[in-house]
DNA sequence: GACCAGGTCCTTG
DNA sequence: CAAGGACATGGT
């Protein structure tokens, strides 16, 4: 509720096309967004950003394009192993939306290189899964505000679908209104004591959102 | 030169 | 299960 006043309504989540958040998603792993960029615009230069093309590219040729996005290797593998494993399973993003979250969530986490932010984070923005991506900031802030029963990830979402219940877009919202207050506020590893809305949450987020 | 970024995997105790 | 290391580039 806090952050919302402070940034408005965001979609959120950098990306022309679902196939592009994906890869994004595994990208941005550890790395800045800045480095992720590059590595996108790479791709999408050369006409290759889509499942399809993916699916069969080289890994050598895929790491070129990717290296600036740092862990190049593991990254490199579990793009085209992605790709090809819903290209052969779904055919595309499209039809893989219309599945239901669990079988998703099944079909997703045993593929090597994706943890579970990323599965969270591909449920979200590219299928429209109404799951709330819990990463370091989360964590962060949230333990920073004091709201002792949300330490662990499976605690924090059910504490965050208490307040915001299933509805996907102020899900795929709160989790982009953290990262972008954590960019300005939160460069340290404790929290910035002197933000503005640190001050206000110390009652404000624990009972609203 | 050190530290960190929208993590994940593998190995140890 | 917690802890520790490896993976790697680019910005401050």
């Amino acid at each position: 509720m806090e952050l919302h006043s402070l940034y408005g309504n965001m979609h959120w989540w950098p990306g022309d096309s679902e196939d592009e958040i994906v890869v994004g998603a595994i990208l941005t792993q550890n790395t800045a967004w800045s480095n992720v960029e590059k590595s996108l615009s790479r791709i999408r230069k050369h006409g290759l950003m889509s499942l399809e093309k993916l699916a069969g590219m080289d890994k050598p040729d895929l790491i070129g394009m990717i290296r600036s996005s740092g862990f190049y290797n593991q990254k490199a593998r579990t793009i085209i192993e992605v790709s090809s494993r819903i290209l052969q399973g779904f055919g595309r993003i499209e039809a893989m939306k219309r599945e239901p979250l669990g079988k998703l969530a099944d079909f997703l986490e045993p593929i090597k290189g994706i943890g579970q932010e990323t599965m969270d984070a591909i449920l979200c923005y590219a299928l429209d899964k109404p799951v709330f991506v819990v990463d370091k900031y989360t964590t962060r802030l949230l333990g920073r505000l004091g709201v002792k029963d949300a330490s662990t990830v499976a605690e924090i979402k059910k504490y965050v679908n208490n307040s915001v219940g299933e509805d996907l877009e102020k899900l795929k919202n709160f989790h982009g209104l953290i990262v972008n207050f954590a960019k300005e506020y939160c460069r340290s590893k404790p929290l910035c004591k002197s933000c503005p809305l640190l001050k206000k949450c110390d009652f404000g987020l624990t009972n609203s959102d």
